[in-house]
DNA sequence: TAGACGTGGTG
DNA sequence: TCACCAAGTCT
């Protein structure tokens, strides 16, 4: 296993350049870090850390969580997006409590069977809470990595196994260098290696970096598919759940008519989130979050 | 394994 | 302005 020479120069980057996230403070605890990581999915930082602090103020445990009805947690996930990240941080509350003595797992494998949490997310509990060895692997990662060992612009559209090795070779033979090398690359990430710009000035691998050295090639090949929004059903179902999260208790089907003019994508939404179990379809031909 | 899944900021 | 992008997961 080769050793990893781009440790010590990002670490020492992020001695001085880390940000004072919340979740990252000492007294942060495992629950802390596990709901920043699910709000974390695909949502910009700025955006996580109102959201963060209101919910454990709130639910500071596990078990606050999981003594409520799932819609609380829905309705508290406000315009956070992807809600049903809401809907797995319930029920996940609720397997620690059950399954768990009320206590974040420590073991990969305990955290990877919680609902809504994956690889990327059961490796950064496991090595950000618990202080395990374990490679990181997320976007920000993905990129660094492409661009300094591989020197392209941008890594493969979806994970490849030799990526996932490649991290897996980089990771420091010491659990607590580990963990704090997987913050470190995601952070530099972030803040220095960005997908619009490289600002290698201040990057500590400027130095050691093959997209640099070849003269920054641009990707080529398709153009990254972009998502579209505005149409779509996740536009629709967007606009049912703001009715229902602004609402007090049942709301009746006509007034969520109002969320959206067509009503064949209306109602195919409607029934898309009743299947998540984001909304509960009532006796009354009226619709509430679950309860 | 693509595609679905929210929302808002930005270059 | 308007694509693109943001600590992914699930099917």
């Amino acid at each position: 296993m080769p050793e990893n020479p781009y440790a010590t120069p990002v670490l020492a980057w992020y001695e001085t350049h880390a940000r004072d996230l919340p979740w990252r403070r000492p007294d942060a605890t495992p629950w802390g870090i596990l709901v920043s990581e699910i709000m974390l999915q695909q949502t910009p930082v700025a955006r996580v850390l109102p959201a963060w602090q209101s919910w454990m103020e709130r639910w500071p445990t596990p078990a606050d969580l999981a003594a409520e009805p799932p819609g609380a947690a829905v309705r508290m996930w406000d315009r956070l997006g992807y809600p049903r990240r809401a809907l797995n941080l319930h029920a996940s509350a609720r397997a620690i409590v059950d399954e768990h003595g009320g206590e974040v797992p420590r073991e990969h494998a305990q955290l990877l069977a919680l609902p809504g949490v994956g690889s990327y997310t059961a490796a950064a509990v496991a090595s950000f809470a618990f202080g395990q060895r374990h490679a990181i692997l997320d976007t920000n990662v993905r990129r660094v990595l492409a661009r300094v060992i591989d020197g392209v612009q941008y890594p493969p559209k979806s994970q490849t196994k030799a990526e996932a090795t490649t991290a897996q070779e980089l990771l420091p033979p010491e659990p607590a260098v580990a963990a704090r090398w997987g913050v470190a690359v995601m952070e530099l990430g972030a803040l220095v290696c960005t997908a619009r710009s490289a600002r290698c000035g201040e990057c500590p691998l400027a130095g050691q970096c093959a997209w640099r050295q070849q003269g920054y090639p641009q990707h080529s090949g398709e153009p990254r598919r972009g998502q579209r929004y505005a149409g779509t059903d996740r536009q629709v179902r967007g606009r049912l759940l703001a009715v229902l999260r602004s609402a007090e208790g049942p709301v009746p089907r006509c007034e969520l008519q109002r969320a959206w003019d067509e009503p064949i994508q209306r109602d195919r939404a409607l029934r898309g989130l009743i299947h998540d179990g984001l909304v509960d379809p009532l006796p009354n031909d009226s619709f509430a979050l679950p309860g």
